[in-house]
RNA sequence: GCGGAUGUAGCUCAGUUGGCAGAGCACCUGGUUGUGGCCCAGGGGGUCGUGGGUUCAACCCCCAUCAUUCGCCCCA
């Protein structure tokens, strides 16, 4: 029989991986609760048709990167590849935008794109969400920057840069779309790379964004959208920008920045750490007024942004390389009868606050003493004969102090003024608990 | 979908021109050490990713395949 693995791209998380997802979670309900956000949890299977009227029907993502299947009646259906379709469609549906001016809501949870995995990219990936419905006022756009700027603050993540852009309305994007285009093709085309080349007729806008030196190079004096947009984009634009500047929030206008799903519109921002390698983009959002009415909801507008929570994850765990927790306690059994002794020990001491694991075996001591180092416990309780014989355990400071024999019934005792040193030691350090 | 790299012990990886399968860490046993984590000696562990081919002989060369990984495309 050979052993049944994964599949491509979709992984097992183990320690540390599954508790810095944890903390993101918890981070997430802390912060964006502050801002008056609620929970929302939709399903992740979905009619296709949501996402193709949503993403766009040319766009990769729907024509080449969906996991789409018929279920057992014929009818298609589509694990999510993104999370915004989903909340709109429960924001509809279930009549919200009827009982509140302005809706509020996160969510998290797995999505599905097929593609070819590599670093911070899976094919079942994790994406945090925060989507503000019903808000035209520029003032929404900047607070929810501000709240993805708290929510990676609150996280510990440094060293990351806001990129800020509009991609003006339905109003006025199509006259830049063809000064752009005219200007493009005033180029010499020839010298564009194979992408950029059928960009030009299918998506000029991304042509900006390519990476090719060359190219980047040859569009360096190309039309900016932002000296295009119309005069209420414009203005939207500057209150945007005029707030971020008054909270001090440091941002790069970039006129490169385009969205990748088509129902985007004024105010995209992106957030970028430069220490992960290619995908280096943690966050990414903006305003998408049309997309409820386009779904037969109401006209409203709304704005929001998603966070991919597997290249936060390397963030926080290449930043946080070395601060492992270290456990209280590790109960070596030397004695066959120890181990019913060591279980009991154990959850006397976990009772008053301490953290640690017992041996279920008895073993020889060195390899007992080696398995208390490896684990980094602060202190080895040792469980021989002579201590089974007199009811006590011997405490070895495994930090180099001594070693002191402690009564088992004391035991209690002893662990609550361990804990209150602990608590002691954290005071002062931001470091987090256990 | 396209390109590069890598698959050898539980883990990290060496392996020369094609000539008996290796090290470190981990694990087990013994010795030593003041109650011991260091040190010393020994031991268990391998379909060399898989399937073909070339050869007297393949971890090594060739073909295929699977997997992992870094990029491109696209996206968070």
């Amino acid at each position: 029989m050979t052993a049944l693995q994964t599949i491509k791209g979709f992984a097992d998380l183990f320690e540390p991986e599954s508790t810095l997802f944890t903390r993101m979670e918890d981070a997430a309900r802390r912060v964006f609760g502050a801002y008056g956000y609620k929970e929302l949890r939709t399903p992740i299977l979905e009619f296709t048709e949501l996402f193709a009227r949503s993403i766009g029907t040319e766009t990769d993502v729907v024509q080449k990167e969906m996991y789409t299947f018929p279920d057992r009646k014929g009818r298609s259906l589509t694990m999510r590849p993104e999370a915004t379709a989903g909340i709109v469609r429960a924001y509809i549906e279930s009549g919200l935008h009827g009982r509140e001016n302005v809706s509020k809501l996160f969510s998290f949870g797995p999505m599905f794109r097929y593609e070819r995995p590599q670093k911070g990219r899976m094919r079942q990936f994790h994406q945090l969400d925060c989507e503000c419905l019903g808000a035209h006022e520029p003032q929404a756009d900047t607070e929810v920057v501000l709240m993805l700027m708290a929510f990676l603050r609150e996280l510990g993540l440094k060293d990351l840069a806001v990129d800020l852009n509009s991609l003006g309305c339905r109003e006025c994007r199509p006259a830049y779309k063809e000064t752009l285009t005219a200007f493009l093709s005033s180029l010499d085309t020839g010298q564009f790379c194979e992408d950029c080349r059928r960009r030009l007729s299918t998506n000029p806008l991304r042509v900006l964004d390519c990476k090719v030196p060359g190219c980047k190079a040859m569009t360096e004096n190309a039309p900016r959208i932002l000296d295009h947009v119309c005069g209420d984009c414009k203005e939207h634009f500057d209150t945007v920008v005029r707030l971020l500047d008054t909270q001090g929030v440091p941002y790069t206008l970039n006129p490169r920045l385009v969205r990748g799903l088509d129902y985007y519109v004024r105010t995209t921002f992106e957030v970028v750490s430069t220490s992960i390698g290619a995908q280096g983009s943690v966050a990414g959002g903006g305003r998408y007024d049309g997309l409820i009415a386009q779904l037969g909801g109401p006209e409203v507008p709304a704005i929001g942004f998603a966070c991919g929570m597997e290249r936060l994850a390397l963030l926080l765990a290449q930043q946080e390389h070395g601060n492992e927790a270290r456990p209280d306690f590790y109960i070596a059994c030397l004695d066959e009868r120890a181990p019913d002794v060591a279980v009991v020990a154990a959850e006397a001491l976990r009772a008053n606050g301490l953290v640690g694991e017992i041996s279920f075996t008895a073993k020889g001591l060195k390899g007992q003493m080696r398995r208390a180092s490896t684990l980094g416990a602060r202190y080895c309780l040792l469980l021989g004969e002579n201590e089974l014989n007199t009811q006590t355990v011997a405490v070895k400071n495994m930090d180099g102090g001594g070693q002191v024999s402690i009564p088992l019934a004391t035991l209690g005792d002893w662990a609550e003024i361990r804990h209150a040193d602990k608590e002691q030691a954290h005071r002062p350090g931001a470091g987090p608990a256990i």
